[in-house]
RNA sequence: GGAGUGGUAGCUCAAUUGGUUAGAGCAUCUCACUGUCACUGAGAAGGUUGCGGGUUCGAGUCCCGUCCAUUCCGCCA
């Protein structure tokens, strides 16, 4: 039987439907059951008299084949659609199982710990809010298409793989296997591909680009966000800004946002640093506020540069004239300051043809019309205080196009995350996408960044060099801090526990030996024992007292998993973040000797003392691993 | 890199100046129930209070360290 949607069902009573979805909510009665059957378009109560046959419990994929009947009028349910009418169910076919889930999906879900959301991230999409949001999403980027087309805009696709940048925020880096040395960037922005579409003559270009950087990450900020670009040729300011505001304004429109003003205000920089003492401000009333309104700005008239701090590394390499530039060096000066900027003169007066635009109290976007002209571009870096070949080596290639009949053009991104957590009244940028990242820039559901092994980094033409030498630091920070005296030596380098007794000056029982096990049982679980040097680690009683089995973890893992050489790897299992268990007998040292991330410096230091500083598992006093 | 806040049951939280056996709601399990709709009622199970150390007769609570999360600053269009 073909499948209804359940929305569907509110207009179909008297008549045989086969719906699917997930279970919401059970009330059994005994002889009596309702299951509250949820798909993606609404949810509907289904009745079945003589109870359930199987048990079924929230999250379980049901099929249901019965008949839609009208709900009596004192049983009708207003807080749903369907709520005129309920199925009869005549059967019902699990189609999958759910054990017990991690979180409750009935709310809106703000109010649970973000690390269970994001992990269960699939689950946390499945609630209600969540849906509406990835289809407000949807909406949105169909309709501003929609604006686009309607003017003749063309989608043009640019590269993921690109070149890195000296200016603006810090390049992901990729690197090239067949370039020894050499390195792509993940592009932060579209800006020189799409201004060479105005060269290749597209004159309208838009594209909603993924924008990449590696800077440290807020409520409002991810590694990556969405915007949408676009770029036109022969358009003046007003008239770039006139045709953005239209697109907006038919976009927003169409998924039902509201806008506060129409046409947008605009507002000169100076004016909106006196007025709000910043370039981005909130014309909303708190009445606004509450019913989502959005009040858009555009700020225009800004300085094209500014001096340099002193204390800005960044500004400092960037403008060594003492200049730097605003917001875009691709900028054209306004027109009336065109002979300013040719001159260099009075260059702290120079307004650049940059419009920001504003939405409560955010920026929303930012473009400009463009400095098309060679000799304006490169006077734009001279003012930094680039040498002619400085500015061939960072845009030469802008440069070249720009003489091969470049047109006049500008543009404008707009951060298309932010639109929707704008449009959904939603307070972080996270809710608006699929997959976000933590804060520290670990992935939803897949834990990345993860190391990559041995052999993958050879193929790249990789070395991850200063794990061994950090490892070393971090150990001694550990000690000093716990105010705990020992010995740090270096020493030629040492492959095994014997050579390194020997050339510490000490006996080999007092060495500290660290080894890596791999559980039998769960893929990829390393854990650590520490077992007197002059001993044999013994696999049956680690089996036996840990209770789960273990092997010799192989050198390769082991190097890839720790980025230490072994040998060198130190009793600080909490620092290579894995778990760490003594062996009894080390509970007896009176003085411990081990590696300590390089195979060419030791650590002697008091046993009690590494016990404590290393902070092994407190039930592995009691427990044997050596023979 | 810096500062703040937080981490107690699967989820959300509580636990008085440091004081008995760490509690509750939801979820789970068992039993009862033919009209519920966040069903209800009776019962059960569920905890290394992130981890380690210290102070103390006694620590979820105070101190130190560490890990994780989160917000802001730095950074970032």
């Amino acid at each position: 039987m073909e499948r209804t949607k359940i929305i569907e069902t509110k207009e179909k009573a008297g008549k045989k439907v086969s719906i699917s979805g997930w279970v919401t909510t059970v009330r059994d009665h005994g002889q009596i059951a309702f299951i509250m059957l949820k798909d993606r378009s609404a949810y509907v109560q289904c009745v079945l008299n003589g109870g359930l046959k199987e048990p079924v419990g929230e999250g379980y994929v049901l099929e249901i084949v019965g008949e839609v009947k009208e709900r009596p009028e004192k049983m009708r349910n207003d807080k749903i659609p369907t709520g005129n009418v309920e199925i009869e169910v005549e059967s019902y076919k699990v189609l999958n199982m759910s054990k017990d889930l991690p979180m409750p999906l009935n709310t809106d879900g703000k109010n649970i710990n973000e690390e269970v959301r994001l992990k269960y991230r699939y689950l946390d999409l499945r609630r209600d809010r969540m849906q509406k949001i990835l289809k407000l999403r949807s909406d949105y980027i169909a309709a501003v298409r929609e604006e686009l087309k309607k003017r003749e805009f063309i989608e043009i696709e640019t590269p993921m793989l690109t070149k890195a940048t000296k200016e603006g925020a810090r390049d992901f880096i990729v690197p090239s296997r067949f370039n020894p040395g050499k390195f792509y960037a993940l592009p932060q922005s579209p800006q020189q591909y799409k201004q060479l579409m105005m060269t290749a003559g597209i004159e309208r270009y838009f594209q909603f680009a993924r924008c990449i950087r590696d800077e440290d990450l807020r409520a409002d900020r991810g590694y990556e966000h969405t915007q949408i670009d676009l770029e036109m040729s022969f358009m003046n300011q007003k008239e770039v800004m006139q045709t953005v505001e239209d697109i907006i304004k038919g976009a927003v429109s169409a998924v039902g946002g509201r806008i506060k003003e129409d046409p947008f205000p605009v507002i000169n920089y100076k004016e909106a640093m006196e007025k709000y003492g910043a370039d981005k401000f909130d014309l909303r009333t708190e009445e606004e506020k509450k019913n989502n309104v959005l009040a858009f700005a555009w700020v225009v008239n800004f300085p094209f540069f500014k001096k340099v701090d002193a204390g800005d590394e960044a500004e400092k390499r960037d403008g060594k004239s003492g200049w730097v530039f605003t917001h875009n060096p691709f900028s054209s000066p306004i027109p009336e300051h065109l002979e300013w900027h040719m001159k260099g003169e009075n260059i702290g007066e120079i307004v650049t043809a940059q419009y920001d635009l504003v939405c409560n109290g955010l920026e929303a976007g930012g473009g400009s019309i463009r400095a098309h002209n060679p000799e304006v571009l490169k006077q734009t870096f001279r003012i930094m205080g680039y040498s002619e070949e400085e500015i061939q080596e960072s845009v030469g290639h802008m440069l070249e196009a720009f003489e091969l009949g470049t047109p006049p053009h500008g543009g404008i991104g707009m951060g298309l995350d932010r639109q929707i957590m704008l449009l959904a009244g939603e307070d972080s940028l996270k809710e608006t996408i699929a997959f976000p990242m933590t804060a520290t820039g670990k992935t939803a559901v897949m834990d990345a960044p993860s190391p990559i092994g041995k052999k993958d980094l050879e193929t790249l033409h990789l070395d991850v060099t200063d794990k061994g030498g950090s490892m070393v630091d971090r150990i001694k920070e550990t000690l000093d801090s716990l105010g705990m005296v020992y010995k740090y030596m270096e020493h030629e380098e040492v492959r095994t526990s014997e050579e390194a007794a020997k050339i510490r000056g000490v006996d080999l029982s007092t060495g500290a030996k660290a080894m890596v096990i791999k559980s039998k049982e769960y893929e990829g679980k390393y854990i650590m024992v520490v077992i007197p040097a002059d001993r044999q680690l013994d696999l049956e009683k680690v089996k036996n007292q840990l209770e789960e089995e273990f092997e010799i973890a192989p050198a390769k893992e082991v190097e890839q998993y720790t980025g230490l050489k072994l040998g060198s790897i130190p009793p600080f299992a909490r620092l290579l973040k894995m778990d760490l268990y003594f062996d009894k007998a080390m509970y007896d040292k009176e003085t411990v000797a081990f590696n300590c991330g390089l195979r060419t410096a030791s650590i002697i230091m008091k046993g009690s003392d590494l016990i404590k500083a290393a902070n092994p598992d407190k039930k592995s006093e009691k427990l044997e691993f050596a023979q």
